[in-house]
DNA sequence: CGCCCGGCGTGACAAATGTCACTGGCATAG
DNA sequence: CTATGCCAGTGACATTTGTCACGCCGGGCG
Protein backbone atom coordinates (compact mmCIF):
# COMPACT_ATOMS: atom_id res chain seq x y z
CA UNK A 1 0.00 0.00 0.00
CA UNK A 2 2.61 2.57 0.47
CA UNK A 3 3.97 4.58 -2.55
CA UNK A 4 7.06 2.06 -4.21
CA UNK A 5 10.07 4.60 -4.15
CA UNK A 6 11.16 6.59 -6.25
CA UNK A 7 11.22 4.91 -9.81
CA UNK A 8 14.28 2.78 -10.58
CA UNK A 9 14.52 -0.41 -7.96
CA UNK A 10 13.45 -3.48 -9.72
CA UNK A 11 11.94 -6.61 -8.37
CA UNK A 12 15.51 -7.94 -8.96
CA UNK A 13 17.32 -5.63 -7.38
CA UNK A 14 20.36 -7.32 -5.62
CA UNK A 15 19.37 -6.95 -2.12
CA UNK A 16 16.04 -7.52 -0.08
CA UNK A 17 13.54 -9.61 -1.45
CA UNK A 18 9.94 -8.07 -2.12
CA UNK A 19 7.03 -10.19 -0.75
CA UNK A 20 3.34 -10.26 -0.65
CA UNK A 21 1.39 -11.90 2.25
CA UNK A 22 -2.38 -13.46 1.84
CA UNK A 23 -3.89 -14.79 4.52
CA UNK A 24 -8.14 -14.13 5.67
CA UNK A 25 -6.79 -14.00 9.08
CA UNK A 26 -6.41 -10.62 10.42
CA UNK A 27 -4.52 -11.89 13.42
CA UNK A 28 -2.25 -14.75 11.54
CA UNK A 29 -1.69 -11.80 8.93
CA UNK A 30 0.01 -9.33 10.67
CA UNK A 31 1.84 -11.67 12.95
CA UNK A 32 3.70 -13.04 9.86
CA UNK A 33 3.94 -9.48 8.11
CA UNK A 34 5.92 -8.39 11.33
CA UNK A 35 7.83 -11.62 11.87
CA UNK A 36 9.00 -11.25 8.20
CA UNK A 37 9.77 -7.95 8.05
CA UNK A 38 12.18 -8.81 10.85
CA UNK A 39 14.51 -10.78 8.18
CA UNK A 40 16.95 -8.58 7.81
CA UNK A 41 16.56 -9.53 3.32
CA UNK A 42 12.82 -9.55 3.12
CA UNK A 43 10.36 -6.70 2.73
CA UNK A 44 6.59 -7.12 3.20
CA UNK A 45 5.43 -5.01 -0.15
CA UNK A 46 2.07 -5.74 -0.02
CA UNK A 47 -0.88 -8.17 1.79
CA UNK A 48 -4.70 -9.20 1.50
CA UNK A 49 -7.25 -10.62 3.20
CA UNK A 50 -8.43 -12.55 0.59
CA UNK A 51 -8.12 -14.48 -3.26
CA UNK A 52 -9.29 -11.75 -5.50
CA UNK A 53 -7.79 -8.80 -3.44
CA UNK A 54 -4.67 -11.11 -3.74
CA UNK A 55 -4.58 -11.24 -7.61
CA UNK A 56 -5.18 -7.32 -7.71
CA UNK A 57 -2.22 -7.04 -5.29
CA UNK A 58 0.38 -8.86 -6.76
CA UNK A 59 -0.50 -7.00 -10.02
CA UNK A 60 0.07 -3.57 -8.47
CA UNK A 61 2.69 -4.74 -6.19
CA UNK A 62 5.18 -7.12 -8.64
CA UNK A 63 6.29 -8.61 -5.59
CA UNK A 64 8.93 -11.38 -5.74
CA UNK A 65 7.18 -14.05 -4.35
CA UNK A 66 3.52 -14.46 -3.15
CA UNK A 67 2.48 -15.91 0.52
CA UNK A 68 -1.19 -17.36 -0.15
CA UNK A 69 -2.95 -19.14 2.11
CA UNK A 70 -5.11 -21.93 0.56
CA UNK A 71 -8.27 -21.60 2.83
CA UNK A 72 -9.51 -17.92 1.76
CA UNK A 73 -13.01 -16.46 1.24
CA UNK A 74 -13.41 -15.46 -2.71
CA UNK A 75 -10.85 -17.51 -4.13
CA UNK A 76 -8.57 -20.43 -2.50
CA UNK A 77 -5.47 -20.45 -2.60
CA UNK A 78 -4.55 -22.02 -5.39
CA UNK A 79 -7.34 -20.03 -7.69
CA UNK A 80 -5.69 -16.99 -6.84
CA UNK A 81 -2.04 -18.61 -7.11
CA UNK A 82 -2.98 -18.97 -11.11
CA UNK A 83 -4.15 -16.22 -11.97
CA UNK A 84 -1.64 -14.48 -10.52
CA UNK A 85 1.18 -16.54 -12.49
CA UNK A 86 -1.04 -15.86 -15.18
CA UNK A 87 -0.21 -12.34 -15.15
CA UNK A 88 2.85 -11.63 -13.04
CA UNK A 89 6.60 -12.81 -13.51
CA UNK A 90 6.39 -13.91 -9.71
CA UNK A 91 6.56 -17.22 -7.60
CA UNK A 92 4.30 -18.36 -5.09
CA UNK A 93 4.65 -21.00 -2.11
CA UNK A 94 1.01 -21.89 -0.72
CA UNK A 95 0.56 -22.65 2.97
CA UNK A 96 -2.16 -24.65 4.38
CA UNK A 97 -4.05 -25.47 7.37
CA UNK A 98 -5.37 -28.98 5.70
CA UNK A 99 -2.54 -30.56 4.08
CA UNK A 100 -4.28 -33.20 1.52
CA UNK A 101 -2.39 -35.16 -0.86
CA UNK A 102 -4.74 -34.13 -3.88
CA UNK A 103 -4.69 -30.11 -2.74
CA UNK A 104 -0.58 -30.82 -3.38
CA UNK A 105 -1.18 -32.44 -6.71
CA UNK A 106 -3.62 -29.47 -7.65
CA UNK A 107 -1.15 -27.04 -6.39
CA UNK A 108 1.97 -28.11 -8.35
CA UNK A 109 -0.58 -28.15 -11.68
CA UNK A 110 -0.93 -24.66 -10.93
CA UNK A 111 3.05 -24.06 -11.39
CA UNK A 112 3.57 -22.99 -7.32
CA UNK A 113 6.87 -23.19 -6.46
CA UNK A 114 6.65 -23.92 -2.81
CA UNK A 115 4.10 -25.76 -0.65
CA UNK A 116 3.99 -25.68 3.36
CA UNK A 117 1.63 -26.82 6.21
CA UNK A 118 0.74 -24.39 8.57
CA UNK A 119 2.65 -27.23 11.17
CA UNK A 120 6.01 -25.51 9.63
CA UNK A 121 8.09 -24.17 12.32
CA UNK A 122 8.04 -20.32 12.12
CA UNK A 123 11.77 -19.99 11.61
CA UNK A 124 11.63 -22.19 8.63
CA UNK A 125 9.31 -20.08 6.73
CA UNK A 126 11.99 -17.74 5.86
CA UNK A 127 13.96 -20.15 4.89
CA UNK A 128 11.54 -21.47 2.20
CA UNK A 129 10.83 -18.20 1.21
CA UNK A 130 14.41 -18.03 0.55
CA UNK A 131 14.77 -20.53 -1.19
CA UNK A 132 11.98 -20.43 -3.71
CA UNK A 133 13.10 -16.57 -4.23
CA UNK A 134 16.19 -18.35 -5.71
CA UNK A 135 14.59 -19.96 -8.08
CA UNK A 136 14.16 -23.33 -6.00
CA UNK A 137 11.33 -25.63 -5.13
CA UNK A 138 10.22 -26.19 -1.66
CA UNK A 139 7.82 -29.07 -0.57
CA UNK A 140 7.12 -30.29 2.57
CA UNK A 141 8.83 -33.66 3.04
CA UNK A 142 5.85 -34.81 4.94
CA UNK A 143 2.94 -33.98 2.67
CA UNK A 144 5.32 -35.30 -0.47
CA UNK A 145 6.01 -38.37 1.13
CA UNK A 146 2.15 -38.97 1.73
CA UNK A 147 1.44 -38.36 -1.72
CA UNK A 148 3.52 -40.56 -2.99
CA UNK A 149 2.54 -42.76 -0.69
CA UNK A 150 -1.01 -42.26 -1.21
CA UNK A 151 -2.68 -45.41 -2.46
CA UNK A 152 -4.63 -44.73 -6.01
CA UNK A 153 -7.91 -44.13 -5.61
CA UNK A 154 -9.99 -47.11 -6.52
CA UNK A 155 -13.33 -45.07 -7.23
CA UNK A 156 -14.34 -44.82 -10.79
CA UNK A 157 -14.74 -41.81 -13.18
CA UNK A 158 -18.79 -41.92 -12.35
CA UNK A 159 -18.81 -42.49 -9.24
CA UNK A 160 -16.48 -39.81 -8.32
CA UNK A 161 -18.49 -37.58 -10.91
CA UNK A 162 -21.20 -38.60 -8.28
CA UNK A 163 -19.63 -38.19 -5.38
CA UNK A 164 -18.26 -34.21 -6.80
CA UNK A 165 -21.77 -33.46 -6.47
CA UNK A 166 -22.49 -35.12 -3.49
CA UNK A 167 -20.32 -32.23 -1.65
CA UNK A 168 -22.74 -29.28 -1.71
CA UNK A 169 -25.85 -30.59 -0.59
CA UNK A 170 -27.22 -31.79 -4.21
CA UNK A 171 -30.15 -34.39 -3.87
CA UNK A 172 -29.67 -37.20 -5.87
CA UNK A 173 -32.47 -36.27 -7.81
CA UNK A 174 -30.56 -33.51 -8.72
CA UNK A 175 -27.33 -35.32 -9.50
CA UNK A 176 -29.23 -37.57 -11.82
CA UNK A 177 -30.72 -34.45 -13.72
CA UNK A 178 -27.12 -32.75 -13.71
CA UNK A 179 -25.36 -35.57 -15.07
CA UNK A 180 -28.46 -37.07 -17.36
CA UNK A 181 -28.40 -40.40 -15.41
CA UNK A 182 -31.71 -42.42 -14.21
CA UNK A 183 -31.60 -41.97 -10.22
CA UNK A 184 -31.11 -44.98 -9.88
CA UNK A 185 -28.13 -45.23 -11.67
CA UNK A 186 -26.41 -42.31 -8.91
CA UNK A 187 -27.56 -44.03 -6.37
CA UNK A 188 -25.48 -46.90 -7.64
CA UNK A 189 -22.46 -45.21 -8.01
CA UNK A 190 -22.95 -43.53 -4.41
CA UNK A 191 -23.71 -46.87 -3.01
CA UNK A 192 -20.83 -48.26 -4.40
CA UNK A 193 -18.38 -45.44 -3.57
CA UNK A 194 -19.61 -45.56 -0.25
CA UNK A 195 -18.61 -49.27 0.42
CA UNK A 196 -15.09 -48.58 -0.93
CA UNK A 197 -14.47 -46.05 1.18
CA UNK A 198 -15.63 -47.47 4.14
CA UNK A 199 -18.18 -44.82 4.35
CA UNK A 200 -21.98 -44.54 6.17
CA UNK A 201 -24.11 -42.47 4.47
CA UNK A 202 -22.64 -39.94 0.55
CA UNK A 203 -21.82 -37.14 2.79
CA UNK A 204 -19.55 -39.03 4.27
CA UNK A 205 -18.20 -41.21 1.37
CA UNK A 206 -17.80 -37.26 -0.42
CA UNK A 207 -15.89 -35.92 2.71
CA UNK A 208 -13.32 -38.96 2.64
CA UNK A 209 -13.24 -38.63 -1.01
CA UNK A 210 -12.29 -34.92 -0.54
CA UNK A 211 -9.48 -35.72 2.31
CA UNK A 212 -7.82 -37.89 -0.08
CA UNK A 213 -7.38 -34.91 -2.53
CA UNK A 214 -9.52 -37.66 -5.28
CA UNK A 215 -12.37 -34.96 -6.36
CA UNK B 1 11.09 -24.76 29.50
CA UNK B 2 13.69 -22.15 30.38
CA UNK B 3 14.95 -22.86 33.95
CA UNK B 4 13.08 -19.42 36.30
CA UNK B 5 16.02 -16.79 36.98
CA UNK B 6 17.17 -17.38 40.68
CA UNK B 7 14.54 -17.54 43.08
CA UNK B 8 12.76 -14.30 44.66
CA UNK B 9 10.91 -12.71 40.91
CA UNK B 10 7.24 -13.45 41.82
CA UNK B 11 4.81 -14.03 39.10
CA UNK B 12 3.48 -10.43 40.33
CA UNK B 13 6.53 -8.96 39.80
CA UNK B 14 5.68 -5.22 38.91
CA UNK B 15 7.97 -5.61 35.69
CA UNK B 16 6.32 -8.05 32.93
CA UNK B 17 3.55 -10.28 32.11
CA UNK B 18 4.22 -13.55 32.36
CA UNK B 19 2.57 -15.27 29.35
CA UNK B 20 1.78 -18.93 27.91
CA UNK B 21 0.07 -19.29 24.66
CA UNK B 22 -1.00 -22.44 23.28
CA UNK B 23 -1.87 -22.86 19.65
CA UNK B 24 -1.83 -26.18 18.07
CA UNK B 25 -0.42 -24.38 14.56
CA UNK B 26 3.16 -24.42 14.64
CA UNK B 27 3.67 -21.49 12.37
CA UNK B 28 1.20 -19.41 14.10
CA UNK B 29 2.32 -20.36 17.28
CA UNK B 30 5.78 -19.03 16.48
CA UNK B 31 4.37 -15.81 15.30
CA UNK B 32 2.50 -15.10 18.43
CA UNK B 33 5.70 -16.12 20.59
CA UNK B 34 7.41 -13.82 18.55
CA UNK B 35 5.69 -11.11 17.88
CA UNK B 36 4.36 -11.08 21.28
CA UNK B 37 8.07 -11.05 22.76
CA UNK B 38 8.77 -7.82 21.26
CA UNK B 39 6.67 -6.52 23.64
CA UNK B 40 8.66 -4.48 26.26
CA UNK B 41 6.23 -5.42 28.94
CA UNK B 42 5.77 -9.09 27.58
CA UNK B 43 7.84 -12.33 27.90
CA UNK B 44 6.51 -15.78 26.72
CA UNK B 45 7.32 -18.04 29.48
CA UNK B 46 5.60 -20.98 27.84
CA UNK B 47 3.95 -22.85 24.44
CA UNK B 48 2.26 -26.11 23.66
CA UNK B 49 0.60 -27.33 20.87
CA UNK B 50 -2.59 -29.00 22.36
CA UNK B 51 -5.07 -28.44 25.13
CA UNK B 52 -3.22 -31.65 27.34
CA UNK B 53 0.22 -29.98 27.31
CA UNK B 54 -1.15 -25.89 27.76
CA UNK B 55 -2.65 -27.76 31.22
CA UNK B 56 0.75 -28.64 32.13
CA UNK B 57 2.27 -26.02 30.94
CA UNK B 58 0.47 -24.07 33.08
CA UNK B 59 1.00 -25.62 35.94
CA UNK B 60 4.60 -25.58 35.63
CA UNK B 61 5.31 -21.97 34.36
CA UNK B 62 2.19 -20.63 36.58
CA UNK B 63 1.92 -17.70 33.56
CA UNK B 64 0.17 -14.41 34.49
CA UNK B 65 -2.10 -14.91 31.60
CA UNK B 66 -3.07 -17.84 28.96
CA UNK B 67 -3.42 -17.18 25.36
CA UNK B 68 -5.84 -20.40 24.22
CA UNK B 69 -6.59 -21.13 20.91
CA UNK B 70 -10.21 -22.53 20.77
CA UNK B 71 -9.93 -25.27 18.48
CA UNK B 72 -6.61 -27.49 19.39
CA UNK B 73 -6.51 -31.39 19.61
CA UNK B 74 -6.69 -33.27 22.40
CA UNK B 75 -8.68 -31.08 24.89
CA UNK B 76 -10.49 -27.49 23.58
CA UNK B 77 -9.13 -24.31 24.65
CA UNK B 78 -12.51 -23.95 26.82
CA UNK B 79 -12.18 -27.41 28.54
CA UNK B 80 -8.29 -26.44 29.19
CA UNK B 81 -9.10 -22.95 30.46
CA UNK B 82 -11.34 -25.22 32.95
CA UNK B 83 -8.78 -26.88 33.89
CA UNK B 84 -6.23 -24.88 34.72
CA UNK B 85 -8.04 -21.90 36.13
CA UNK B 86 -9.00 -24.77 38.68
CA UNK B 87 -5.14 -25.63 39.74
CA UNK B 88 -3.42 -22.32 38.80
CA UNK B 89 -4.08 -18.24 39.68
CA UNK B 90 -4.11 -17.13 36.64
CA UNK B 91 -6.38 -15.43 33.51
CA UNK B 92 -7.11 -16.84 30.01
CA UNK B 93 -7.77 -14.96 27.06
CA UNK B 94 -9.30 -17.42 24.42
CA UNK B 95 -8.48 -17.11 20.87
CA UNK B 96 -10.39 -18.67 17.95
CA UNK B 97 -11.17 -18.64 14.36
CA UNK B 98 -14.90 -19.46 14.08
CA UNK B 99 -16.29 -16.91 16.89
CA UNK B 100 -20.04 -18.00 17.59
CA UNK B 101 -22.70 -16.91 20.30
CA UNK B 102 -22.84 -20.10 22.36
CA UNK B 103 -19.14 -20.85 22.41
CA UNK B 104 -18.47 -17.62 24.22
CA UNK B 105 -21.41 -18.46 26.84
CA UNK B 106 -19.45 -21.32 27.54
CA UNK B 107 -16.20 -19.75 27.08
CA UNK B 108 -17.72 -17.18 29.91
CA UNK B 109 -18.95 -19.93 31.86
CA UNK B 110 -15.76 -21.63 32.21
CA UNK B 111 -14.31 -18.18 33.85
CA UNK B 112 -12.26 -17.08 31.09
CA UNK B 113 -10.87 -12.97 30.97
CA UNK B 114 -10.76 -12.56 27.02
CA UNK B 115 -12.58 -13.73 24.24
CA UNK B 116 -11.69 -12.46 20.76
CA UNK B 117 -11.66 -13.66 17.31
CA UNK B 118 -8.50 -14.26 15.10
CA UNK B 119 -9.82 -11.72 12.89
CA UNK B 120 -8.18 -9.17 15.58
CA UNK B 121 -5.82 -6.78 14.56
CA UNK B 122 -2.25 -8.15 15.60
CA UNK B 123 -1.96 -5.00 17.32
CA UNK B 124 -5.06 -5.07 19.08
CA UNK B 125 -4.02 -8.43 20.94
CA UNK B 126 -1.11 -7.22 23.45
CA UNK B 127 -3.44 -4.23 24.69
CA UNK B 128 -5.90 -7.30 25.33
CA UNK B 129 -3.33 -8.96 27.19
CA UNK B 130 -2.72 -6.05 29.11
CA UNK B 131 -6.32 -5.59 29.97
CA UNK B 132 -6.67 -8.61 31.37
CA UNK B 133 -3.26 -8.93 32.94
CA UNK B 134 -4.66 -6.02 34.81
CA UNK B 135 -7.59 -7.80 36.15
CA UNK B 136 -9.94 -6.23 33.69
CA UNK B 137 -11.83 -8.32 30.95
CA UNK B 138 -12.10 -7.87 27.11
CA UNK B 139 -14.57 -8.90 24.78
CA UNK B 140 -14.55 -8.60 21.62
CA UNK B 141 -17.43 -5.87 20.98
CA UNK B 142 -19.05 -7.47 17.75
CA UNK B 143 -19.08 -11.24 19.49
CA UNK B 144 -20.59 -9.36 22.40
CA UNK B 145 -23.29 -7.74 20.60
CA UNK B 146 -23.98 -11.14 18.40
CA UNK B 147 -24.27 -12.92 21.69
CA UNK B 148 -26.64 -10.52 23.29
CA UNK B 149 -28.75 -9.92 20.23
CA UNK B 150 -28.80 -13.58 19.59
CA UNK B 151 -32.45 -14.86 20.40
CA UNK B 152 -33.29 -17.27 22.75
CA UNK B 153 -33.07 -20.70 22.00
CA UNK B 154 -36.19 -21.69 20.52
CA UNK B 155 -35.99 -25.42 20.53
CA UNK B 156 -38.05 -27.19 23.32
CA UNK B 157 -36.45 -29.84 26.09
CA UNK B 158 -37.36 -32.54 24.26
CA UNK B 159 -36.61 -31.56 21.14
CA UNK B 160 -32.87 -30.85 22.76
CA UNK B 161 -32.75 -33.84 24.29
CA UNK B 162 -33.04 -35.97 20.49
CA UNK B 163 -30.68 -33.19 19.03
CA UNK B 164 -28.24 -34.09 21.73
CA UNK B 165 -28.31 -38.05 20.81
CA UNK B 166 -28.28 -37.22 17.02
CA UNK B 167 -24.53 -35.79 17.17
CA UNK B 168 -22.62 -38.92 17.53
CA UNK B 169 -24.68 -40.45 14.25
CA UNK B 170 -26.88 -42.56 16.37
CA UNK B 171 -30.22 -44.07 14.15
CA UNK B 172 -33.84 -42.69 15.06
CA UNK B 173 -34.12 -45.78 16.32
CA UNK B 174 -31.67 -46.05 18.46
CA UNK B 175 -32.09 -42.63 19.82
CA UNK B 176 -36.25 -43.48 20.99
CA UNK B 177 -35.09 -46.92 22.83
CA UNK B 178 -32.94 -44.46 24.90
CA UNK B 179 -35.12 -41.64 25.40
CA UNK B 180 -38.34 -44.77 25.62
CA UNK B 181 -40.17 -43.40 23.17
CA UNK B 182 -41.65 -44.17 19.62
CA UNK B 183 -40.13 -43.65 16.59
CA UNK B 184 -42.21 -41.19 15.38
CA UNK B 185 -42.29 -38.96 18.34
CA UNK B 186 -38.67 -38.68 17.71
CA UNK B 187 -38.90 -38.38 14.43
CA UNK B 188 -41.06 -35.42 15.07
CA UNK B 189 -38.88 -33.77 17.60
CA UNK B 190 -35.95 -33.73 15.04
CA UNK B 191 -38.62 -32.27 12.16
CA UNK B 192 -39.55 -29.37 14.67
CA UNK B 193 -36.56 -28.97 15.41
CA UNK B 194 -34.93 -28.95 11.78
CA UNK B 195 -38.00 -26.42 10.59
CA UNK B 196 -37.30 -24.17 13.19
CA UNK B 197 -33.42 -23.89 12.96
CA UNK B 198 -33.95 -23.99 8.87
CA UNK B 199 -32.10 -27.41 8.21
CA UNK B 200 -32.36 -30.01 6.04
CA UNK B 201 -31.27 -33.03 7.64
CA UNK B 202 -31.28 -33.70 11.53
CA UNK B 203 -27.55 -33.45 11.60
CA UNK B 204 -27.22 -30.08 10.36
CA UNK B 205 -30.01 -29.33 13.00
CA UNK B 206 -27.62 -30.84 15.32
CA UNK B 207 -24.91 -28.84 14.36
CA UNK B 208 -26.62 -25.58 14.01
CA UNK B 209 -27.93 -26.07 17.44
CA UNK B 210 -24.39 -27.00 18.97
CA UNK B 211 -22.58 -24.02 16.96
CA UNK B 212 -25.53 -22.11 19.05
CA UNK B 213 -24.19 -23.50 22.17
CA UNK B 214 -27.88 -24.48 22.60
CA UNK B 215 -26.62 -28.46 23.22
C1' DC C 1 -14.40 -67.96 -31.51
C1' DG C 2 -16.35 -68.31 -26.89
C1' DC C 3 -15.61 -66.91 -22.36
C1' DC C 4 -15.12 -64.06 -18.50
C1' DC C 5 -14.36 -59.71 -16.26
C1' DG C 6 -15.05 -55.01 -15.10
C1' DG C 7 -17.34 -50.76 -15.75
C1' DC C 8 -21.73 -48.48 -17.10
C1' DG C 9 -26.53 -48.16 -16.67
C1' DT C 10 -31.37 -49.40 -15.02
C1' DG C 11 -35.38 -50.47 -12.22
C1' DA C 12 -37.36 -52.99 -8.17
C1' DC C 13 -37.25 -53.22 -3.44
C1' DA C 14 -36.48 -52.15 1.59
C1' DA C 15 -35.12 -49.32 5.20
C1' DA C 16 -34.45 -44.87 7.03
C1' DT C 17 -35.95 -40.31 7.24
C1' DG C 18 -38.98 -36.34 7.22
C1' DT C 19 -43.99 -34.44 7.26
C1' DC C 20 -48.61 -34.27 8.77
C1' DA C 21 -52.89 -34.51 11.38
C1' DC C 22 -54.36 -35.64 15.61
C1' DT C 23 -54.97 -36.55 20.90
C1' DG C 24 -54.44 -35.22 25.66
C1' DG C 25 -52.45 -32.50 29.60
C1' DC C 26 -51.55 -28.22 31.64
C1' DA C 27 -51.22 -23.39 32.29
C1' DT C 28 -53.07 -18.98 31.67
C1' DA C 29 -55.94 -15.09 29.96
C1' DG C 30 -60.60 -13.51 29.48
C1' DC D 1 -65.60 -21.78 33.88
C1' DT D 2 -64.14 -21.76 29.18
C1' DA D 3 -61.24 -20.73 25.49
C1' DT D 4 -56.70 -20.56 23.88
C1' DG D 5 -52.14 -21.89 23.24
C1' DC D 6 -48.07 -24.64 23.97
C1' DC D 7 -45.77 -28.88 24.59
C1' DA D 8 -45.51 -34.06 24.91
C1' DG D 9 -46.59 -37.97 22.46
C1' DT D 10 -48.39 -41.08 18.66
C1' DG D 11 -49.20 -43.31 14.20
C1' DA D 12 -50.04 -42.98 9.12
C1' DC D 13 -48.05 -41.37 5.02
C1' DA D 14 -44.65 -39.60 1.43
C1' DT D 15 -40.07 -38.99 0.19
C1' DT D 16 -35.37 -39.94 0.19
C1' DT D 17 -31.72 -43.02 0.49
C1' DG D 18 -29.23 -47.30 0.21
C1' DT D 19 -29.02 -52.25 -1.62
C1' DC D 20 -29.67 -55.74 -4.97
C1' DA D 21 -30.05 -58.39 -9.18
C1' DC D 22 -29.87 -57.78 -13.62
C1' DG D 23 -28.69 -56.40 -18.86
C1' DC D 24 -25.36 -54.29 -22.05
C1' DC D 25 -20.94 -53.48 -23.97
C1' DG D 26 -15.88 -53.73 -24.94
C1' DG D 27 -11.43 -55.85 -24.08
C1' DG D 28 -8.30 -59.44 -22.88
C1' DC D 29 -7.34 -64.55 -23.05
C1' DG D 30 -7.47 -69.73 -23.54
Amino acid sequence: MSGAPAGAVESDAARGIRLMIADDEHLIRGALVALLNLEPDIEVVAHADNGVAAVEQAIAARPDVCLLDLEMPGADGIEAAARILAQVSTRVVIVTRHARPGVLRRALASKVSGFVPKSTPAEELAHVIRDVAGGRRYIDPEIAAAALTAERCPLTDRELDALRFSRGAMSVQQIAERLHLAQGTVRNYLSSAMTKLDATSRHDAAEKAWQQGWI
